[in-house]
DNA sequence: GGCGGAAAGAGAGCAGTGCTCTCGGGATGA
DNA sequence: TCATCCCGAGAGCACTGCTCTCTTTCCGCC
């Protein structure tokens, strides 16, 4: 039942958002100022919290929004390529983590760059979407792994701890797979984000090595082999 | 030739640097601010525009001290091991970085987080100390394969482009290395940042993996594999 | 030793921020 | 029809960066 409040409600609620997002790319996380947005929204600044409890409630819904439209980039990108071709699909998802951090620099920032001060997202909110990656990144795995086309690497002893926070990923992710694979999982998933990070960050250098496309495929090659998928 | 007054100044600039650093640890970069730094100065506001001209030049002065602790860090801990043990020299390295950002959290965001809004880093001021420390990793790979102790990857085909980008490098660095070392120096580089954002920046969750070092250590084994350093 | 000039701090002021409060008008639902 | 409740307006508080002017203080030169 939506009365024609509530649609009006959800519709103010949209433009706010999408306002937000303008201003994010426009100027950064840090920078999203609600009295800014409340101008944009041909309205005064008070008026904007009966929509948004505050300017973190609003970061959060910004937060989630962006993983969400990471995860649904990432996952309509690996199911454009056949179930079978493992190591495709392991580019592709980490193609689509590229280009979607270079087409949303700020949202990309908001998610995986350093915290913004004072706000610390609510777990509860986030970790949900957030986990939406490498958890596809495990699935290319255990089905690499399940049709006996991954390479088992060859890792150092596990210790106690750190088999125990393996295990919650397995049981988080509901996925079976060796310890050792899991380890080589998680330098993959965050090599990525670093790769990633450096060239949306800028870090390469104003010139940014000539050719960064390339260089990510020649990182995806090497973080390919690191995680076992060889063909 | 240094009266008293410019020792003074000299002190007084410490004591901003120094109260900007507490700052930066306790409340985030972007919330750095020079009001609250004047405070904490015993001084009010306008009279610290006399020793910075404001709030970004506050911040380039924090992200260059940064840089150049991080390296000081590095330095040390790679000079601890003998020159031949390459491999380890790398962990060295890599434990350095780690310990470091660990401590330093905040101004670790500040290097390699996300960009403070409104804020661009001067490139003349930032780029030389923010190089030492890939700089140095290329020097333990250039010295391993020196005397042959390196690996050298198989890397697909590096196109031209790419292959400016890497002559870059190897002016910029002065160091000797082919296209392949360089191609796998860079995923390293960015890896390594990137297990190190991840955890710094909390992306593995509360409970942190069970174990963030020994996680790191697989992290260390399998980037030195992949750039080469076997033994 | 004294004095001119430079440096440094104080304080007011402007435009902006997040957020809270109260108030009034108007659509909504009983 | 009418009470209710929602929503926007506006004032206000405490904070920010930064600029301007004014006064004090100290330094170095003659």
């Amino acid at each position: 039942m939506t009365t024609p409040r509530d649609r009006a409600r959800a519709r103010t609620m949209d433009e706010i958002t999408r306002i937000g997002r303008e201003h994010l790319a426009l100027h950064g996380a840090a920078a999203l100022s609600l009295r800014a947005v409340a101008r944009d929204l041909g309205v005064v600044s008070s008026a904007v919290y009966r929509y948004v409890r505050s300017r973190d409630e609003l970061l959060t819904l910004l937060l989630v929004q962006g993983y969400d439209e990471l995860g649904d980039a990432v996952d309509a990108a690996v199911a454009a390529v056949p179930a079978r071709r493992h190591r495709e699909r392991f580019f592709a998802l980490g193609r689509a983590v590229r280009s979607w951090a270079l087409t949303e620099p700020a949202t990309y920032a908001l998610l995986f760059g350093g915290p913004v001060p004072g706000y610390a997202a609510p777990g509860e909110q986030t970790t949900a979407p957030g986990t939406r990656v490498p958890r596809l990144m495990l699935e290319i795995a255990a089905a690499a792994h399940a049709v006996g086309e991954l390479d088992l690497p060859q890792v150092g002893r596990i210790g106690k701890p750190l088999a125990t926070g393996l295990d919650g990923i397995r049981s988080q992710f509901e996925i079976d797979l060796p310890d050792a694979v899991l380890v080589r999982g998680v330098t993959v998933w965050s090599s990525l984000f670093g790769a990633v990070g450096f060239e949306v960050f800028g870090q390469y250098g104003p010139d940014r090595l000539g050719d960064p496309e390339a260089l990510f495929e020649h990182h995806l090659a090497a973080l390919a082999g690191v995680l076992g998928l060889a063909g």
